[in-house]
DNA sequence: CTGAAAGCGCTTACAG
DNA sequence: CTGAAAGCGCTTACAG
């Protein structure tokens, strides 16, 4: 089963390899040729289960059909459900995805995106990191297509789809409040990451609207590298330091977890005494056994939005820098 | 910033491109290149940030440091650890991985080989579905390199790396009745994967070594497309028509996630009564109501060892048809 | 309506 | 030790 190439069709049917090539790429009209003869190009083709040379094909047209898909871990639930719903989309255009993990490390993210844009992909989806600002500079310079996912940077331009971290943290602190918790503790990760930035932003503006003051010794930021000792210090710290804490509330899914963790391990679990809030979950969460409250992500649109985005640019159909916003969905234990 | 190519460099120096080419790949020793020339070559294409052109060196050398991934679903937390497992191990290698879901239908995954195979990917890392014997058959016959994970067909040789199911399964099913349970029934799915064949037979073998009898009513088979009907039917019928199940043991984490849900939906949650177990968990498993027994996947080494065979076969270094199995690790509750 | 030819940027057999 | 040249399989401006 040797490789069937265009001159073969030509050769065959003794027309150009011009000729082939544009009955293959659906140009007989346009280009006026024939019936009968693309007919029979298309005939030959067949017979000889003729396909196109992707590579060929990529490196003169310059388009590979592949996008890259930078994230922070592929393994992590919110990112391999994103992972999924780009795939699904992306699919509808005849598209792959590449991927690769970053750790949120901005030297492997950097890495990604120059072997992504070497493999020529025709756009990038990137969940940057803090670091990467320079990185997206950099693709604005080249006018290399892209897209953020989930985070952005506020003073560099940029097409993002955003979840709107803000607006869900607030109703998520608010409803705890309204519940009637006075003393809401928050455990955040210690990056400058704007989602994690509003998610805190949030948390400040319904204790404020409800006239709470802020009480700094409720608010814990924990590394991302060292996430599972940090948060049990942060939990430890909390409940010691501060014995009239009666809400917990947890930037995201994996710090809850961790808490929800330690929590069980120490026996804590009067949730009368203590009630637990998180931006986002996982499926799961009404399965255990300490009850939480939690966001509920709408990831599915943002692989949609986001797909939307980079197919506009690749077919150059949109204008740059524009900023999207999808509501959060809540499940919400009083 | 337009791109340098090899030419560039050739015509400011005034050597051949073959000379650039050749220092450029680290063959200026092989060829014996004379070492001034090599290194003005290596100052040249670094003043000028000259790098290949991955295109088209993979179009001329069959080679795009590319891997496809094959699975049912990126999503699903099993394959989201495996994808990055295998994304880890061959960065080592300087590959990259392309991934696509089948959803566990053959004519997904066929497409997805074939398109692989178009992007000219150097090896296939392949889950492969009931229905993909033909796809892995016609690999077999071109020898293109691929390995299989986690499933494989008895009747076609092939590279695979598996994990003991078998094994996993009898020693859960042991567990529970030395434990004493005297009823256990087992939720499945109703296809013919080889994975989950072995875990039938894990059960089947624990219950005869303990001298109990099959009793065909304690087993449910469940499709994979309609699996939440499905199951809480399944769990349905289990606990009305047989009141003296005192175990149930589910063949996956996705039906041990749904059944638990039913269980506590229905506010049956007496684990005296009734115990349970899973062939694999999820990480908040021990944090659940429910307690359970449930076998832990070395889904990380499945990934290296499918990566060790696919490097192998590009390399030419691996003989066809190795057959890896991996042990399962586990989480038993008395 | 169709074809000869150039070119994308490499690699490599061949020649000296 | 080095170079001229062919070729991978396409696409496309140009010419008629």
């Amino acid at each position: 089963m040797k490789k069937v190439s265009l001159s073969d069709i030509s050769k065959e049917l003794g027309v150009s390899k011009t000729l082939v090539s544009f009955v293959m790429n659906g140009r007989a009209k346009e280009k006026r040729i024939n019936d009968e003869v693309a007919k029979k190009v298309l005939a030959k083709a067949k017979e000889l289960g003729y396909k196109a040379d992707y590579l060929a094909r990529a490196m003169r047209t310059g388009k590979s059909q592949t996008i890259g898909l930078v994230m922070a871990d592929i393994s992590n639930p919110f990112f391999s459900k994103l992972a999924r719903s780009i795939e699904n989309e992306i699919a509808k255009f005849g598209y792959n995805v590449i991927f690769g993990s970053s750790d949120e490390d901005h030297i492997k993210s950097g890495k990604l995106i120059e072997v992504f844009k070497d493999k020529k992909v025709d756009g990038l989806i990137i969940c940057p990191t803090v670091g990467d600002k320079n990185h997206i500079k950099k693709l604005n310079k080249e006018k290399y297509p892209y897209v953020l996912v989930d985070r952005y940077f506020k003073e560099i331009p940029s097409n993002n789809v955003m979840v709107d971290n803000y607006g869900g943290s607030f109703e998520i602190v608010d409803n705890q409040i309204k519940s009637g918790r006075k003393k809401i503790a928050f455990i955040n990760f210690n990056v400058e990451l704007i989602n994690m930035m509003d998610r805190f932003h949030g948390y400040l503006e319904a204790l404020k609207v409800n006239g709470y003051e802020l009480d700094n010794t409720l608010v814990k930021n924990v590394s991302f590298k060292d996430i599972e000792k940090e948060t049990y210090e942060a939990m430890e710290e909390l409940l010691n330091v501060n014995p009239k804490i009666d809400s917990i509330y947890f930037a995201n899914n994996r710090l809850a977890f961790l808490g929800i963790k330690y929590l069980i391990e120490n026996n804590i679990n009067d949730l009368k005494k203590l009630q637990l809030s998180s931006f986002d979950g996982f499926d799961f969460m009404p399965l255990m056994q300490m009850h939480i409250s939690y966001g509920i992500q709408p990831i599915e649109q943002l692989g949609i939005s986001a797909v939307d985005s980079i197919m506009k640019q690749i077919n150059n159909k949109e204008e740059s820098s524009k900023h999207a916003m999808l509501p959060m969905d809540l499940s919400l234990i009083n």
